[in-house]
DNA sequence: CGGTATATTGACCGTATTCAATCTCGGTGG
DNA sequence: CCACCGAGATTGAATACGGTCAATATACCG
């Protein structure tokens, strides 16, 4: 559902290893050089993230975009009285900080749930680089279109489905972006709260976890904790097939 | 809350004239050119709909980008048994098409409701453009930025408010793109059915109805089929306000 | 060890959906 | 010209889904 990928990352024992499934891999690694993260070139950073710490806050001037090369992140908007709601979970290979372009300003806030490592490249970089090669710049608006359809798509996904529905929905989904990763397709880490979880799919937190005690219980899933484990995707998939 | 637009139209009797509101103005009209709508580059053609035909559907090989010049259209998501969700409005001045840049076909179906005058220009022709100024990418990325941006709050609204809030916040809404384009601020036209608008709203028709229905009774506004004439801004301004 | 954040589960309630009846308005054709 | 028809809109009543409130459990961390 997020930033398209083109082929499964390689990961390395330290789990880092995710250029090869960058969204900005084409600024990273000029055409014809191979894909080494050793030679990284000089304009890209790398940045470590704590868990709950920020990487940018609604309001701030946008500097940089953003590639996770390892962790979990959230994107979540300020709402009136302290709450917030999250828009978007970003894991390997995902950027941040695309909804800033227009106004100059981030609209969101970018927080880790996880100890995360990040690429970071200017703005200003990014536009000499789009300056000098126009496919760069092609890219770009072809990873700015994808975030569109994405939330355009989320867009339904909350008009139109029923809480099982968002639930099932978001353990596929999950599980897609996971296995298109190289990972298994059938167990993985949530990384977040079910009160996060809830937050990002418009239900409450009781709700999400009613919903996945109701898949456990059927055994579709099964939980532990964060952990989970698909037992009958084609349940899953069915629920969503139901207009 | 859809694409930014930079000063008010100054409107003809025809209600046509959009230009200096237009999103793609910057391609039509070379920098330093006065914005003479007679005086239109060959590039872009006019395009007119009869209320209901389709500009494209969802499937079809994307080939331009399309500005509203008059009427009123939706973009729509069509679901499984015959359903869609509404996805936007658009009014003059509004883009259509950014969603498929990525993928090269389009994500949804375009329909008019109204009888519509678009511009289009070429895809091919928008990239030329792009490659000769690089400016005109810059600016091709804030138009993405900005519905990106606009996608996410729309997901807020679709995640957090209550049936009463998004119809206020809808009507407040579309009052101000009317107004931002030269319009009375506080009387307008829907232009769409009860059950277009709560499909965008994620809500049934009967709902939609209940709370136009509501408001009209508390003397908030005044429905008369489908015009609308804000009485008490501060009243539905004041829903929104509650968290 | 206690304290806090997270999670699960139950009971109740309220909002929005569903189903249904009625009304209005336009368009069509007898 | 008017009767008829269908789409859109309004309104009511019953229902169900998800939210709210509350109690308890579990895990993590200082």
């Amino acid at each position: 559902m997020n930033a398209a990928i083109a082929q499964p990352a390689i990961c390395s024992a330290t789990g880092q290893v995710a250029c090869s499934c960058c969204a900005l891999r084409r600024f990273c690694a000029p055409p014809g050089l191979g894909l080494d993260p050793a030679a990284l070139p000089a304009e890209v950073r790398r940045r470590r993230l704590r868990p709950g710490e920020y990487l940018y806050s609604r309001g701030a001037p946008q500097s940089s975009l953003y590639a996770v090369r390892a962790g979990f992140l959230k994107s979540c908007a300020p709402l009136s009285g302290g709450r917030s709601q999250v828009l978007a979970f970003h894991i390997m290979g995902d950027l941040l900080g695309l909804d800033a372009l227009a106004s100059g300003t981030h609209r969101s806030d970018a927080v880790a749930l996880n100890a995360c490592e990040v690429c970071e490249i200017t703005l200003d970089q990014a536009e000499r680089m789009m300056q000098e090669r126009t496919a760069l710049a092609a890219h770009m608006r072809s990873l700015l279109s994808g975030q569109v359809a994405d939330a355009l798509e989320r867009m339904v996904a909350l008009g139109t489905m029923s809480a099982r529905q968002r639930v099932a929905g978001y353990i596929l989904d999950l599980a897609g972006r996971w296995s298109g990763r190289g990972y298994s397709p059938n167990e993985f880490d949530l990384c977040m709260t079910r009160k996060e979880m809830g937050s990002y799919l418009g239900l409450t937190f009781e709700t999400v976890s009613r919903m996945l005690s109701l898949f456990d219980a059927r055994e579709w899933i099964a939980i532990d904790g964060r952990k989970v484990r698909i037992r009958d995707r084609a349940a899953l998939q069915s629920l969503l097939a139901a207009a």
